[in-house]
RNA sequence: CAGGGUGUAGCUCAGUUUGGUAGAGCGCUAGCAUGGGGAGCUAGAGGCCGCGGGUUCAAGUCCCGCCACUCUGACCA
C-alpha cells in the first residue's frame, strides 16, 4: 500500500478534546475521528489495527474449540422480557421501535439473543459442549462516555457464549477461555494480569477480569506481594481480627462542632483520628433507605453492600431530600437514636463492630457524639464486610501486605450457570432422558478498547509505539528525497520486493520534506522504517530503525528480507 | 443526573472586560526554493463567531432560553 493512495490524517497539535495519551494518539495519528461523545470512525490506519487484534483473538478462540456466528444488533424487546432484563437493565440501553410500534434495542450484550437460538436449535447433551461466538458492535447509551476509545458507547467486542451439561464440563471450558485470554493478550505484547472479579448484574458466580496495567486505567486492581492472589479491589475481602474493649466505655455526650461536616473537619475540631470517627453513608437501595457505618479513614464498597442486599440499584440518598423528609442532615448524621426518624435499614463494617468511644454525628445539624459505643448507643441489622480494601490490607490468602495497581479493563470472563436458560428455556435432556437447564458460561474481550489500552501503554513523547502484532502496517520505506529519481526507484523496488515476499509494508511515496514524514512515521509508531537515502544509492545499505528502540542499522539490500521475517516474527511471538 | 469549563477558519487559539468593517499560527491551493527531523519566500482560498430569541442605530461581544463537547463525581455484563 502507498500512502498517496491513504487516507492517513495525522494531526500536529493536540485536539482539545483529547485528554487521555491514548484518545490524544489516535487521533493525532489518523486512526480514528470522533463522530459524536463516544461513537468513532475507524480510519483505514485504525481499522488495520482493529483488524489484526481481531485475527488474533479469532485464531486462539477457534483453537479453543469457539465456532463463529454473527447475532442481530437489532433484538426484540420480548426477548429481553423473557429473561427480565428489559425492564432491570435501565437507560443504558438504546431502545427502538419499528414503524408498528414494537419495541427493539441495539444490543448492548447478547445473551438473549443466544440463549434463544440454542433453546430453538440445541436439544441433547450429545451436541455439547458448544462455544458460540462473534465479533461485533455492542451499544451502550453510557452515562458519561469518556477517554475516547475506552469508554464509548458503540464498541466492537468479542463474545464467547458456552454450553454445557454440568459443572465439570462448564469448569472445562471456562479453562479453555482463561487460557485463550492469556494467549491473547500475550500475542498483542500487552501487560496484563488476570484477577478475580465480581460478576456483577449479569449474575453467575465465578469471574475473571483481563486487566492491562496502566496508570490511566479506571479499576484499581490488588495483588499479594507473596502469593499469586490478585482480585479487582471492589471483590477484595476484607479480614480483621476483632478488638476487644480496652478501655472503660466513656459516657455518651453530646458537644458541639458547627461546620464540621466531613470526617477530616469533625477529627481535627475534637482532637481525635479519623479512624476514631464513624462515618455513616445512605443509601437509596431499590427504594429503600439504607445506611452503612464504616471507619472514618475507610471507603464504604457498595458492590459489597449490593451484594449482601441482593440489590438491583443502589444510588447515594439526596441531601436535600433526607433533611426536608427525615431531618437528618448530612454531615451530622449518625446512628444514635437513628431509627426514631425513620425506618432504616443499618449495616456496619466489621470494624465498626470493635469501634469503641467513637465520634459520629447526633443527626442534628452542628453536633456530633462523642464516646458512641455498639450495642449501648446504637443496634446494626448486620456486621459484615462493607469497605474497599486497601493498600497494605492483609492478603485474603496468605495475610502478606496487598499492593495496589489500576488497570484498563480488556476482557471479562463469567460462569452464568443457568440464569438465563432457566428464564429462557433453554434446557436439554441429559443422559438419563431428563429435561435439564443448559449451565452456561460467557466471556467477552473489548477489540476497540484493547487497541486503546495498548496505545495507553505503549507511547513515548514522539507517539504511538505499536507491538509488531497489532501494528496497521510492520514495515515503513520511504525516501529522503522523493524527487530524486534514483531515490524514489531504489524505494520502489524495495517496496514491491518486500511486499512480494509477503510483508505487510506500507510506502511513504508522497513528495514531503522528509522531516514530515520522519514526525509522521514515528507518531504512527510502525515497528519498522526504512528510509533509502545517499547511501543506498552510493554504497548499496538501506537504513532500518525499529521504533521501539530506536536501534539504526545498515543491511544490504538483498538481505533485507530475510532479516526482517526472522526478526519481525520473533518480536511477533515474543511475550512481554 | 449534579457541579465546573469550553463552543470564533480543517487544527490550536486571540478578540468578549469597555458593543462600532472577522484575526493569528499551523494546515490547504498556486508558484519559487529546499531535501536527514513538521524549515523558508510570494500570492490566494477558506467564517450562519454552536442554535434560537431579546436589548440596541449597531451584537462574536450585553440579557434570556436551548444544544453540543469536555472535566470531576455518581454509574458501568
Amino acid at each position: 500500500m502507498r500512502v498517496t493512495q491513504m487516507l492517513i490524517p495525522t494531526l500536529r497539535e493536540v485536539p482539545a478534546e483529547a485528554d487521555t495519551i491514548s484518545h490524544q494518539l489516535l487521533l493525532r495519528s489518523g486512526m480514528v475521528r470522533k463522530v459524536a461523545a463516544g461513537i468513532y470512525t475507524l480510519l483505514p490506519l485504525g481499522n488495520r489495527v482493529v483488524k489484526k487484534i481481531e485475527n488474533i483473538v479469532r485464531e486462539e478462540m477457534d483453537r479453543a474449540g469457539g465456532v463463529e456466528l454473527q447475532l442481530p444488533i437489532v433484538q426484540p424487546a420480548e426477548l429481553w422480557r423473557q429473561s427480565g432484563r428489559w425492564d432491570v437493565y435501565g437507560p443504558e440501553m438504546y431502545r427502538l421501535q419499528d414503524r408498528h410500534g414494537r419495541d427493539f434495542c441495539l444490543g448492548p450484550t447478547h445473551e438473549e439473543i443466544i440463549t434463544s437460538l440454542f433453546s430453538q436449535e440445541v436439544n441433547s447433551y450429545r451436541q455439547l459442549p458448544l462455544l458460540l461466538y462473534q465479533i461485533h458492535n455492542k451499544y451502550r447509551d453510557e452515562r458519561r462516555p469518556r477517554f475516547g476509545l475506552l469508554r464509548g458507547r458503540e464498541f466492537i467486542m468479542k463474545d464467547l457464549y458456552s454450553f454445557d451439561k454440568d459443572e465439570e464440563s462448564l469448569e472445562i471450558s471456562y479453562r479453555k477461555m482463561y487460557d485463550a485470554y492469556n494467549r491473547i493478550f500475550s500475542r498483542c505484547s500487552l501487560d496484563f494480569r488476570a484477577v478475580e472479579a465480581d460478576s456483577g448484574a449479569i449474575g453467575g458466580d465465578v469471574s475473571h477480569e483481563f486487566m492491562v496495567i496502566a496508570d490511566t486505567g479506571e479499576d484499581a486492581i490488588n495483588f499479594c506481594s507473596e502469593c499469586d492472589y490478585a482480585a479487582n479491589m471492589e471483590k477484595t475481602p476484607c479480614h480483621i481480627h476483632e478488638k476487644e474493649l480496652v478501655e472503660e466505655e466513656g459516657p455518651l455526650e453530646l458537644v458541639a462542632t458547627p461546620e464540621a461536616r466531613t470526617v477530616q473537619d469533625v477529627a481535627s475540631d475534637l482532637q481525635v483520628n479519623t479512624e476514631q470517627v464513624l462515618k455513616s453513608l445512605f443509601y437509596n437501595v431499590d427504594g429503600k433507605l439504607v445506611v452503612v457505618l464504616v471507619r472514618g479513614d475507610r471507603l464504604v464498597n457498595e458492590t459489597k453492600v449490593i451484594n449482601y442486599l441482593g440489590a438491583n440499584r443502589l444510588d447515594t440518598a439526596d441531601s436535600e431530600e433526607m433533611l426536608n423528609n427525615f431531618g437528618i442532615p448530612m454531615g451530622f448524621a449518625g446512628p444514635v437514636g437513628l431509627r426514631e426518624k425513620t425506618a432504616v435499614t443499618i449495616l456496619g463494617d466489621l470494624e465498626v463492630k470493635c469501634l469503641f468511644n467513637a465520634v459520629a454525628g447526633a443527626n442534628k445539624t452542628g453536633y456530633h457524639y462523642i464516646n458512641v459505643n455498639p450495642q449501648r448507643d446504637y443496634q446494626v441489622d448486620h456486621y459484615g464486610d462493607f469497605r474497599v480494601a486497601e493498600e497494605g490490607d492483609p492478603c485474603p490468602c496468605c495475610g502478606a501486605p496487598l499492593q495496589v495497581q489500576r488497570g484498563i479493563e480488556v476482557g471479562h470472563i463469567f460462569k452464568l450457570g443457568t440464569k438465563y436458560s432457566e428464564a429462557m428455556g433453554a434446557t436439554i435432556l441429559d443422559e438419563h432422558g431428563k429435561e435439564i437447564p443448559v449451565i452456561m458460561g460467557c466471556y467477552g474481550i473489548g477489540v476497540t478498547r484493547t487497541m486503546a489500552a495498548a496505545v495507553e501503554q505503549s507511547n513515548d513523547e514522539n507517539g504511538i509505539i505499536w507491538p509488531a502484532a497489532i501494528s496497521p502496517f510492520d514495515v515503513l520505506i520511504m525516501a529522503v528525497n522523493q524527487r530524486d529519481e534514483l531515490q524514489a526507484e531504489f524505494a520502489l523496488n524495495l517496496y514491491q520486493k518486500l511486499k512480494r515476499a509477503g510483508i505487510d509494508v506500507l510506502y511513504d511515496d508522497r513528495q514531503e520534506r522528509p522531516g514530515v514524514k520522519f514526525k509522521d512515521a514515528d507518531l504512527i509508531g510502525y515497528p519498522v522504517r526504512i528510509v533509502i537515502g545517499k547511501k543506498a544509492i552510493s554504497e548499496g545499505l538501506v537504513e532500518l530503525k525499529w521504533r521501539a528502540t530506536g536501534e539504526l542499522i545498515f543491511k544490504e539490500k538483498d538481505k533485507i528480507i530475510a532479516y526482517l521475517q526472522e526478526n519481525l516474527t520473533a518480536m511477533k511471538s515474543s511475550k512481554r
